[in-house]
RNA sequence: CGGGGUGUAGCGCAGCUGGUAGCGCACCGCGUUUGGGACGCGGGGGUCGGCGGUUCAAGUCCGCCCACCCCGACCA
């Protein structure tokens, strides 16, 4: 509960959002530093979350398992660019019951290391391949600088992992999810997403290829929130993961993994969010509705709970709440709701009675507008409208204003003074130095190399030589 | 890891030149309230971030440490 206002968004984005986490009740600070506890509204935004993507990924024929939280640190030595990109974070357990451990074990940074270790011993056939399992888990990595939700240093997500018995099967396998991520975000976060491949210098630590989806905040700057990894044969070649083929000879396997964290919650913060607090998609709201009973005395309790109670039976078919908490008056409550973001709010009051309706308001119109008075008969239906009405508007109102805020820069000072406040989608030669100056100047870096190119070529934005591709530009999170 | 800032009740803060801790909100009880953040009365709650020092006496002065936040370099 909370009655304090928030500080503007528009103002202060960054405290805002600090702001809003926590009165919003989705996470709190934990008393080990960088991370975080989710609470209950959180992680109920989070199941939801979790019950779109594995619906998504059993139909495509992945299966769940569960593998160990400690890893041998040698594991992670074995493949080069991972190494290097993941020593630095990690947390290393040298003493177990009191004795110094043999060969110390690394908390979890993420599993492709144990998992190539696993596949290795499980796979022997072509008749073996696919394997295609995923992870639900939470993983470590030492973090300097952290925000709830968008950077601890233990996160809960998925990790994906797949093997394969030819590179153009991997490679489907990672734009087949990268793809089941961008499905996702749109219609369940109802946030837009820009597909690509990562550069050289933004890609993960031993793969061949990542991509990525990238959304654009309500600050403008870019959040990553999902990648999905090609990681072509390095991790088979360095844990020996070999299938013997229909020839009976000896094959490396392609292999892929993906990602999605928790992250994403706080993108439907910084997307949908408003001064008033949170706007939740109806899909994936812990709340569909909030039923707020009106009742000015005993005389009209009664009949008031009992219009609660039959519409409540109506909506059955939603995630409702019927906040009947005493001694809290109704303005309270409508504005702790908007905190939290309920799409729906009813209210059911003595004027509801007496004309059978009762009066809905939807979180995504300012204020007091988009209140409407509507019949209890036939209630169910008008809910589920708004609902949809609710989720579609979110979807194109973050559309509109990506689209707003995306220029086409011909030149590198325009370049540079759109990247102060939104994207820029622009040619780029391809070199990594050049990257790095890009970002020295302008601290925008390549988000992604967006797949739907149109096509042409070009001469890189900042230093003019022949450039084939546009890459996405940003300040990100 | 560099620069800056903050640590006093759950949250936000006040506490002067040292004298034994307070305000608002939240919380508990009773009553009146309830269609946009109600009100009255009465309560409970503190190793003042930690350790050490100076002093008759430290929230206050000194030293060291820790944590968190903001801005930069690195990352989902």
């Amino acid at each position: 509960m909370s009655e304090e206002r928030l500080p503007s968004r528009s103002e202060n984005f960054s405290e805002w959002y600090n702001q809003l986490v926590l009165k919003a009740e989705l996470a709190d600070y934990a008393p080990v530093r960088g991370c975080m506890i989710v609470r209950p509204y959180g992680w109920a935004l989070w199941e939801n979350l979790q019950a779109a993507l594995d619906r998504r990924f059993k139909a495509t024929g992945h299966v769940n398992a569960a593998f160990p939280m400690l890893i041998p640190k040698s594991f992670l030595e074995r493949e080069k660019e991972h190494v290097e990109g993941f020593s630095p974070q990690l947390a290393v357990v040298t003493i177990g019951g009191g004795e110094v451990l043999e060969e110390p074990l690394v908390v979890r940074p993420t599993s492709e290391t144990i998992i190539g270790h696993m596949y290795a011993k499980w796979i022997k056939s072509y008749r073996d391949l696919p394997v295609l399992i995923n992870l639900w888990n939470s993983v470590l990595r030492w973090e300097i600088r952290t925000k709830l939700f968008l950077r601890t240093s233990e996160f809960y997500w998925q990790e994906g992992h797949t093997a394969h018995a030819t590179e153009a099967e991997a490679i489907a396998e990672t734009l087949q999810m990268l793809d089941i991520y961008a499905e996702v975000s749109e219609t369940e976060a109802a946030i837009p997403v820009v597909k690509g491949r990562k550069s050289e210098s933004e890609k993960f630590a031993g793969a061949r290829e990542s991509y990525s989806i990238e959304s654009m905040m309500g600050d403008t700057r870019a959040l990553q929130s999902g990648t999905s990894h090609h990681l072509g044969q390095n991790f088979a070649r360095a844990f020996d993961i070999r299938y013997l083929d229909r020839d009976n000879q000896q094959q490396f396997c392609w292999t892929t993994s993906w990602g999605l964290s928790t992250r994403m919650i706080g993108a439907l913060i910084m997307v949908h969010g408003d001064d008033q607090g949170l706007i939740l998609p109806p899909r994936l709201a812990p709340y569909q509705i909030v039923v707020v009973p009106i009742s000015r005395d005993e005389a009209e309790r009664g009949p008031v709970a009992e219009a609660v109670g039959r519409v409540a039976q109506q909506l059955t078919g939603f995630r409702v709440r019927i906040d009947d908490r005493e001694g809290l008056t109704p303005g309270f409550k409508f504005n702790d709701g908007e905190m939290r973001g309920v799409p729906l709010r009813m209210e059911v009051g003595p004027k509801d009675v007496a004309q059978g309706t009762v009066t809905l308001a939807r979180r995504d119109r300012p204020g007091r507008q988009g209140k409407e008075s509507v019949p209890q008969e036939g209630l169910e239906r008008r809910v589920a409208d708004l609902l949809d009405d609710i989720q579609r508007s979110l979807f194109e109102r973050a559309l509109a204003f990506q689209k707003e805020h995306t220029h086409e820069p011909a030149t590198y000072e325009e370049f540079k003074e759109v990247v102060q406040g939104g994207w820029a989608l622009a040619w780029w030669c391809g070199e990594a130095e050049c990257e790095a100056q890009v970002k020295e100047e302008t601290k925008a870096t390549t988000r992604n190399i967006p797949l739907d190119q149109p096509g042409g070529s070009g001469v890189c934005v900042h230093c003019g030589r022949p450039a084939r591709e546009r890459a996405l530009w940003s300040r990100a999170y």
